[in-house]
DNA sequence: TGCAATATAGAATTTTGTTCCGTTATTCCG
DNA sequence: CGGAATAACGGAACAAAATTCTATATTGCA
């Protein structure tokens, strides 16, 4: 489906990615306008794709997830079979949050939350034994100095 | 304040991950419980922080952001006073998505996520303009392979 | 300017969130 | 092990919000 976003559009989106528990009041009230013009707005944009979900975000910490992990993926291996088994491997495993094939000559970069460093070796093992991966690097970080999942709208 | 997360926990928040739209009803049938006691956990585990937020989550396409690029930053600089202004810019830009002080020779990593590869070199253009930095290598994602907010519960 | 299509505000209806209460399960201590 | 205190539970009652409807206003275009 076709999208045209205006001003009101963008707006209604901004508030719903700081907050989605808002109520159609609330939002009304911060864009400027009224219920049903949002209401209607925002089930035509779930229709077209662009609000893809709406989920809660939870603090890893208070969950024990204390290991951020970039992993940075080399191999030799391009052929659709061992793609389709390394994409398989990691949907399979709730551990990996985000992976991108990249241009360049690193190919894969994942992002894994886990417990500890040890938690992180089980899912390193368990990966290279499931698909066959040339180089891996992988850069722990030491603090997350900034979160988002609100994108950038222009107004 | 202190929390300490059971089975039942989990599960709701497995099914606020996953969908934060949901009625109390809809939950407390998917999880085996009934509204009240729901509501009440929900309730509790907001105030203790371990759902920090509910969110929208939009499609970077449909909003004309195609390129995501992972920014590796090595820097010479390791003064507070740099580290703050670093790191104020980074909040003042919208499309860092995310951003990391690393272990290793690797100091930062940023997730930046742009319309197109010129608005890159202007990201790029105006960081090193306002804060000195040693190294900075960029990698392309050519594609999402896979992309989840969703932490990993135990249960 | 005038017509058609679309968006809007506000009221009516339905569904959901929130509170309350009596009961059941669980925990803690003798 | 038993019994009291505490906390969690399910269901009903109430309040608030989502969703639908309708009449009016606005916009785009000939």
């Amino acid at each position: 489906m076709e999208v045209r976003l205006d001003a009101l559009d963008r707006k209604i989106l901004s508030e719903l990615q700081r907050d989605a528990d808002q109520s159609l009041d609330e939002i009304a009230r911060a864009v400027g306008s009224s219920k049903t013009p949002v209401w209607n707005r925002v089930r035509k944009m779930r229709e077209a794709g662009v609000i893809r979900q709406t989920t809660a975000l939870l603090d890893a910490d208070a969950l024990g997830l204390e290991a951020c992990f970039f992993v940075l993926i080399r191999t030799s291996e391009h052929e659709e079979e061992w793609q389709r088994r390394f994409l398989e491997a990691l949907n399979a495993r709730p551990e990996v949050l985000e992976a991108h094939r990249l241009a360049g000559d690193i190919d894969y970069i994942l992002k894994v939350l886990v417990p500890n460093a040890r938690a992180y070796d089980r899912f390193y093992q368990a990966l290279i034994s499931e698909v066959r991966i040339h180089n891996v690097t992988a850069l722990l970080s030491m603090e997350q100095i900034k979160s988002t999942t609100a994108l950038p709208l222009e107004f």
